[in-house]
DNA sequence: TTATTTATAATAGTTTTACTATCATTTTAA
DNA sequence: TTAAAATGATAGTAAAACTATTATAAATAA
């Protein structure tokens, strides 16, 4: 029935891959509903289960702990979002027209995929946005970076810097400013709703129009070049 | 005994003022200590205990869990940074050397500061960068915030946005900058120690001048004016 | 100084979280 | 159609996150 993606992520996340069976589709569209819900501090196993009607063990099978699940679900998003850059960037030449979609798919990330039914995009977009940070701020972190378990943010982080490097080839900091156009978008959506004295812009109802213009303002600053 | 500091914190983080008693000030020490070695997921009260010689129900008549005691010292922390900006820019009119002072004093703030011998600040600055950002993306935030937990923050960003308004009255995004200079500070000493190919810069031993150096950059190049 | 309050220690207990183990049942694949 | 694999149902353990109680020590006020 149509396409099927299939999102290639390390192994190690995952004990079974929960892409290949309807129990393991389940609990990455309804871990998406609950963290959303309940953030990652108050959610559980337990409760996944019930809100899923399935059981704590039959979650332990697919992934070890609640912290791999969050893991995986960020992976997903990286690889995502580098997916979204491929397929808009396609026949474009123009380096600074580049980034403005690279820019475009950071902050709008929201919108639905229509090729993978159990994962509602908008939805992980807001986990993302509260919880993401956690998935790479532990102590596990050089262990787990070890096993490649950052491959695809690193990826991410790569291609937008190339582009970077496009635009303006003297340019000092390609991967530091690729990594916080990420951050910086997900950052200030955050602060818009919850720290608003925080930023300086607005967001309402999903529309992240202003983070987007401050992001490509900074670039163009940044790059040395008109938008 | 020479000048004693009392930084002013929201009292709604504690349930007694830890800075009130030697048992008080004995938590924040040791907790600055515990979680450096074994980040916040693993740290509890308990541990905590063991390790400073007290019981798990003394530390709970001083905190509610660790979560506020994490809220503490972050605002602690956000509290000394302001107060290392205000005395070192006394007297200082340009507001792009404030700025760079500014700076200096985000990367740097783990000199350590003789009028606390409770807390080790260098330490504390290595949990902040680790753990910071978890004391306020959680589900409490519009409450806490509510409650006046982040008015250290926002006061410390709403100074440096002015020094910002100083510098370029018709930049658009003095808050925003301000607040993506903390947090990109902290964010890529984090990335150079644990994911550097997040990032172009190399940290060495708490030697964070590149850091300083990419801040002073973005800054200047964002706000038109030569280093 | 003693009496009184207050702070801390020692101990024990409860509830929830984070798992692990076992066995029965259902689904799938050969 | 039969074996193998996946899931469900149930039970249990260890640690975390607290709360409660009583004893003792320290500070302070009369």
């Amino acid at each position: 029935m149509g396409i099927e993606i299939k999102i290639a992520l390390n192994e190690g996340l995952y004990l079974k891959d929960p892409q290949d069976s309807v129990l393991g589709r389940n609990i990455i569209k309804h871990s998406i509903i609950l963290l959303s819900d309940l953030g990652f501090e108050a959610f559980n196993f337990k409760k996944l289960a019930q809100e899923m009607n399935s059981t704590e063990a039959s979650i332990y099978r697919y992934f070890e702990n609640k912290h791999l699940l969050l893991l995986y679900l960020v992976s997903w998003y990286w690889e995502w979002v580098a997916y979204l850059i491929r397929i808009n960037t396609t026949n474009i030449d123009d380096p600074k027209r580049k980034l403005e979609i690279i820019i475009n798919s950071f902050v709008s990330a929201s919108v639905d995929n229509p090729t993978t039914d159990y994962v509602d995009e908008s939805k992980l977009h807001s986990v993302i946005i509260a919880e993401g940070i956690k998935a790479y701020h532990t102590k596990e972190v050089d262990n787990e970076n070890g096993k490649g378990f950052f491959k695809n943010y690193k990826q991410l982080i790569n291609n937008v810097a190339g582009v970077i490097m496009e635009i303006n080839p003297t340019f000092e900091y390609p991967y530091a400013l690729a990594s916080n156009l990420f951050e910086m978008s997900n950052n200030h959506i955050y602060f818009a709703k919850h720290l608003p004295r925080l930023t300086d812009i607005q967001v309402s109802e999903n529309k992240y129009s202003e983070v987007e213009k401050m992001l490509n303002y900074f670039a163009s600053k940044l790059l040395d070049y008109e938008i």
